[in-house]
RNA sequence: GGGCUCGUAGUGAAGUUGGCCUAUCACGCCUCCCUGUCACGGAGGAGAUCGCCGGUUCGAAUCCGGUCGGGCCCGCCA
């Protein structure tokens, strides 16, 4: 029977066997450490038979074995247990020489994220960097669990689209059958048109970005956190991101303080209600401290949101913030405008240690004005892009909105990444489609 | 798409105002020694024509031009 490595201080004086790779072996002479990994972490063995010792000569790191012996409790082992009188028994050998050491922190320097992606598929064998995706793992567990106790159900939309449509972003184009096909840039009009039947829906899956974007933050493909829901308003959808990024942080930091010390992470300091700041606001107050004029701009610039985010938790104690009353004019057909204030669309983005982790808005539900709307910019409601999301609108939709969130954007600022593409298994850019 | 920047053994770095470079160091790898290591230690060894092409020069890792491949910032966005 199998033991895994962490459970081999419930058998201490007894018989194991552990399974796993071998880490890294230390070999003194008369006695040999050998490190094994396994799924849940890594263990000791100390081998003294030198018969034992020799079946591993020859092979490398990552060589798959089997560990007997008997579980010893000692203060000098790593842990404080190992296991002692080993019998080895080698399952796979390896003899290639791994490109890269796994058993020592992989380097994160921008100029070496190349190197890193290189051998990922062996890099991540890495406690270190496995950590990176256990926390990844738990956020998405933590959303789920919260969007679920709050009545939402979780829903998967179609990755493969008729047509470009919700405007923006550039999409990937493909051959469909001789037809052109393109790849999902976000799950908007399908979450809208699920509100019409669920009410509250929400879906975790990739969408794809044909944007040349070059930068620390962006991705062609990246996992998107998409929630929709009705019968809210827009103060409705900052207490929902509120919540949900309070609920991951304490959940992160009760199931996986042990990774997010491996990375250095601090918990964010998150008030209940996340703080709001209107653009012209944050244009005003970052102006006058710099001196750049930003005063009249449509958008904040990367560098205001890094400010605002340390001016959020200097002055309002909060490491997140909203940033609202954005103007109309950038508005996507979509979106509703504010009642009563139609210069500036009903839109927040939350914005979490300096950088964007969230657009959400109220979505014009009148199919009235929604076909109005998409007129104005010139599109086709024949459109199969536009026809079925028109005919849910017109079908009978509660006033709603919801949010696209970053995963792991996400990631990357709860653990202090430099790079988004660091909170990616195998990140895909601009130039970058393999592994 | 625009601007800036980098490219030296498997990995990470030093050298880059031209000659002392027959290219240095660390880790990893191979051989040997070592009974408490945990970045084990010690002795020895293999491994790079300095991204590629061309030029300048008596001489180029080093200067110039081109090219390929990275990275960072901006635009755009999650």
């Amino acid at each position: 029977m199998r033991t895994l490595t962490r459970q081999l201080t419930e058998h201490v004086g007894k018989q194991a066997t552990i399974k796993g790779w071998l880490h890294k072996k230390r070999l003194l002479g008369g006695l040999t450490f050998i490190v094994i990994r396994d799924r849940s972490g890594i263990a000791q063995a100390l081998v003294k038979d030198k018969g034992e010792v020799e079946k591993l000569r020859g092979l490398q790191i990552g060589t798959v074995l089997e560990v007997s012996g008997v579980v010893a409790a000692d203060d000098r082992a790593p842990g404080g247990v190992e296991i002692h009188e080993v019998g080895l028994k080698v399952d796979v050998p390896v003899e290639m020489e791994p490109p890269i050491e796994i058993d020592k922190p992989l380097s994160h320097e921008s100029d070496n994220l190349d190197t890193l992606f290189e051998y990922r598929v062996i890099g991540l064998r890495s406690p270190r960097e496995q950590a990176v995706f256990k926390i990844q793992s738990e956020i998405q567990r933590a959303i789920r669990e919260y969007l679920r106790g709050q009545d939402f159900t979780e829903i998967r939309t179609p990755k493969l689209l008729a047509a470009a449509t919700e405007g923006g972003a550039e999409v990937f184009k493909m051959d469909y059958f001789g037809k052109e096909a393109t790849l999902a840039q976000s799950p908007q009009f399908y979450k809208q048109m699920m509100v019409g039947v669920f009410e509250r829906v929400f879906e975790i899956a990739p969408v794809y970005r044909a944007e040349p974007s070059a930068t620390t933050r962006h991705m062609t493909e990246y996992i998107s956190v998409d929630a929709e829901f009705g019968f809210m308003d827009i103060e409705d959808l900052k207490q929902l991101l509120s919540d949900i990024l309070r609920n991951v942080s304490d959940d992160l930091w009760q199931y996986c303080e042990g990774q997010l010390n491996e990375w250095g992470a601090t918990k964010p300091v998150l008030p209940e209600t996340i703080p709001s700041m209107s653009m012209a606001e944050i244009h005003e107050k970052y102006s006058a401290a710099t001196g750049e004029k930003t005063i009249g701009e449509k958008d904040l610039r990367p560098e205001e949101e890094r400010w605002v985010c340390e001016y959020a938790s200097k002055e309002l104690g909060s490491e997140a913030v909203f940033v609202t009353d954005w103007p109309a004019s950038d508005m996507k057909f979509y979106h509703k405008a504010q009642d009563g204030k139609p210069e500036f669309a009903d839109r927040i983005d939350l914005l979490f240690r300096g950088v964007e982790i969230a657009t959400g808005s109220m979505r014009e539900h009148r199919y009235d004005v929604v076909m109005k709307q998409l007129q104005a910019i010139g599109g086709n409601p024949e459109d199969p892009g536009f026809r079925y999301f028109l005919m849910a609108m017109q079908a009978g939709m509660p006033s709603h909105g919801g949010f696209g969130m970053g995963l792991e954007r996400l990631t990357q600022k709860f653990i202090g990444l430099g790079n988004v593409k660091e909170a990616s298994l195998f990140p895909r850019d601009i130039n970058r489609l393999a592994p």
